[in-house]
DNA sequence: TAGCGTTGGAACGATACCGTTCCGACCTAT
DNA sequence: ATAGGTCGGAACGGTATCGTTCCAACGCTA
């Protein structure tokens, strides 16, 4: 199997969810749009989940833990500029809210959006559990809601009114997150 | 045009959204859905993005502004159960997605999705001015942000995780957003 | 009873896509 | 030079859907 036309596929198939959708997705026109036969895809993929996990995988969408910056102000701004980061890309911001969407309606991509949820909160828990160490958060905050609050704005603003954020949005964000988690 | 053949064929039209997602929603399985011709689809719309449009508009996924509760933290109670109770609902919690995936992507539907931030924006910025009136917000905050807030955190809560919302919780994000919009 | 509007369901001609199979051509290793 | 793996593109048999047209039947009104 040639890595190239793996790789082509690939690219193709996240061009093509960002164009139309999971739903209409159609694996013909990934075929076309990858200069490639419909026999190379099913070579390597039995079905489209199978190659939607493979691309969501290959692609990195997963977010990575945010390092400790001595101070959870530092640790949130870290986390949100990364998170502007991803959410700049300009398949990210096309195929993410697809994902929650298919996921709402109990699509068959649910799981992929646990396997990348898992990573994801992976990063939120230690990042608030740093600030608990270090006394700048109660041990008995809500950590759900808590990490419902650190992306949900961030993502409100830039997925779903479609605004640029500024870094300095991004701090005032980070400001009413350190306000509003102390309140949790 | 006989009335309850419209609302059979405006019911199936959002079923079948809900289902499907819009971008793979079928006009024929509509029909199906409602017991009726696709003749009878076409009699009344010239096409798809038209039917979603009146479907939209007439089953009322439009928040309503919330009523002067005399505090920031009421009003805000208030908002967050009403959009609770919205996002509760079995079709809304699978179409609204659909739509900021749709809209994310450059659909269509973009504008549908406009024409009902408009009417929710004009909710949210009626709550803060009234706090900023009421010296509770200070008149320079970022209204933008603050709007980004007040919504970002049940939803994602509730939709891109999937959790129910209790009462308590609703308390604490309450909590949390009075003391985040102070620091912007 | 008659006339008119509207209906559901099917057919139409068309395109799109699925998953599989095929085959001459290409590429790489021996 | 040869062999084997993989390729792109097309065909296959099938289903699905589009938007339009048609028509017998129904329902309502005069």
């Amino acid at each position: 199997m040639r890595d190239e036309v793996t790789d082509s596929l690939l690219r193709a198939f996240l061009e093509e969810w960002a164009v139309h959708g999971y739903a209409a997705l159609s694996l013909e026109r990934v075929a076309a749009r990858a200069g490639a036969g419909k026999a190379a895809i099913y070579r390597r993929w039995p079905s489209k989940l199978a190659l939607a996990v493979d691309a969501v995988q290959k692609f990195g969408m997963v977010l990575t833990d945010v390092a400790d910056k001595g101070a959870l102000r530092n640790d949130l701004e870290a986390y949100l500029l990364m998170l502007r980061r991803a959410l700049r890309h300009r398949l990210v911001r096309k195929i993410l809210p697809d994902l929650y969407a298919e996921a709402s309606r109990g699509s068959e991509l649910a799981p992929v959006l646990k396997d990348l949820s898992v990573s994801r909160r992976r990063g939120g828990v230690s990042l608030i559990e740093r600030a608990i160490g270090r006394g700048e958060l109660p041990a008995v905050i809500d950590r759900e809601l808590a990490m419902d609050m650190i992306p949900a704005s961030l993502y409100w603003g830039m997925i779903v009114t479609r605004r640029r954020i500024t870094r300095v949005q991004i701090q005032r964000q980070v400001d009413a997150l350190v306000a509003g988690l102390q309140a949790i």
